[in-house]
DNA sequence: CGGTCGCTGTCAACGCGATGAGTCCCGCGG
DNA sequence: CCGCGGGACTCATCGCGTTGACAGCGACCG
């Protein structure tokens, strides 16, 4: 989950960005002064910060420093004054957008999921799946010996293009079961429906590559008469 | 030398924008129209875009969706419009920024310098990387002999414009494997998509260059139908 | 209880596509 | 005028995908 920090002062801003945030799907974290900002930043991590300028304690500016000494979390200011100088000084010290008060809620959402967007491309993670003695990692397409494996395996393993696409089917369905059909259909095409000696012959070679016991797998699972499973 | 590609159909503004950045030492580019946009784009692979919503040829947002099908450049919208459903249409699309006309430069100006921060700081990740017997420093694009590299090797090797943005693309991507269209894309441009004969012409000239036995490589590594991947 | 059928796992061989390397041509700049 | 870099084409080679055959296994039926 999304978790945003709202800094402002007034308690009805302050409910309003909480009830439209949360209502999509955003964990929030709020803080009253520029203060609290910087400890509420420190404590809960957030993916994203939302700052008023006009904080009772500190200067806007100052808060933006203060936490881009520490942290490149990208930060929204709102302020109530439209002076351009105002917009550089703020945008200068480290800002990434500055909306003026009064402001559209669908305007500034817009723009939060344009931050957020631009932040999360950056750190794109794609979650890592074990097997075997392997993690599969989906993104970066390679397989790496566990730490704690047997030595006499090997440290990477090398998957063909079709291996990939027919693991990643499995993997993206942890636990379910894809039949035999929608997994020709989804690796080789519409045009391809009854060809199960192909999903044969690569759960097989995903089985001897992956899994320890390749005659006894436990986590590529062929479920009689109606498909595959990826057990996690 | 950060290069802007202004697009707009006013001639005034655009004469304006690029006294305006070319005072501030940026490189300008200009297109009047959409399509003019997507192909100086294309060519010359600017680091941030400046995009004016009221072309006579395109959509604004379809000219946004053109720039994000194959490069993640930081945009900012211009825009007469104010209502906020146009914003947020533009922001949605993929803009990063949204400033209506009329606009004061010197907040257009500070909004540019906080988009081009925060992507540098996305690429400027890691400057030198290690190929072979060389060195490869990418933010001052050299490539030096190692310490306790054989004598017989050159102390220096020279590499072209297209060679350093194949080889960037591919750093920048360390241990991740990097689909050939991509490749194609992220250097040449959108259009290209096929044409794989440039990638195997430009990866062997990287190889003989960088790598210490050019057939067998061991760090610029090839995962045949998928694409090419850099080994750290 | 035995036989047969259907499904699955395994294997070897073939053909094709992708890859790597070589060569030629063209445009541009010195 | 020449040299260099980039684009386009060709060809030999290798690996992968495809294909078919065959054995093992369990379920169902006689």
């Amino acid at each position: 989950m999304i978790r945003v920090l709202v800094v402002d002062d007034e308690p009805q801003l302050l409910r309003a960005m909480r009830i439209n945030l949360t209502a999509r799907r955003y964990e929030v974290v709020v803080a009253a002064d520029g203060a609290g900002a910087l400890d509420a930043a420190a404590k809960h991590l957030p993916d994203v910060v939302v700052l008023d300028l006009g904080l009772p304690d500190m200067d806007g500016t100052d808060v933006i420093a203060g936490l881009r000494g520490w942290t490149k979390v990208p930060i929204l200011v709102l302020s109530g004054r439209a002076d351009s100088a105002d917009k550089v000084d703020a945008l200068d010290a480290g800002a990434d957008d500055y909306v003026t008060k009064p402001f559209s809620m669908d305007e500034l959402m817009a723009r939060l999921r344009a931050l957020i967007r631009r932040s999360e491309t950056e750190t794109a993670a794609e979650p890592a799946v074990t097997i075997g003695h392997y993690t599969v990692d989906l993104a970066a397409k390679t397989v790496q010996r566990r730490s704690g494996a047997p030595e006499q395996t090997p440290e990477q393993v090398h998957l063909t293009k079709t291996e990939w696409a027919v693991l990643e089917v499995l993997v993206r369905n942890p636990g379910r079961l894809v039949s035999g059909k929608q997994l020709l259909q989804q690796v080789w095409g519409p045009a391809y429906q009854s060809e199960t000696n192909y999903l044969r012959f690569y759960l097989a070679k995903l089985r001897q590559k992956l899994e320890p016991e390749p005659s006894h797998p436990r986590q590529l699972l062929t479920e009689p008469g109606m498909g595959y499973r990826f057990e996690p």
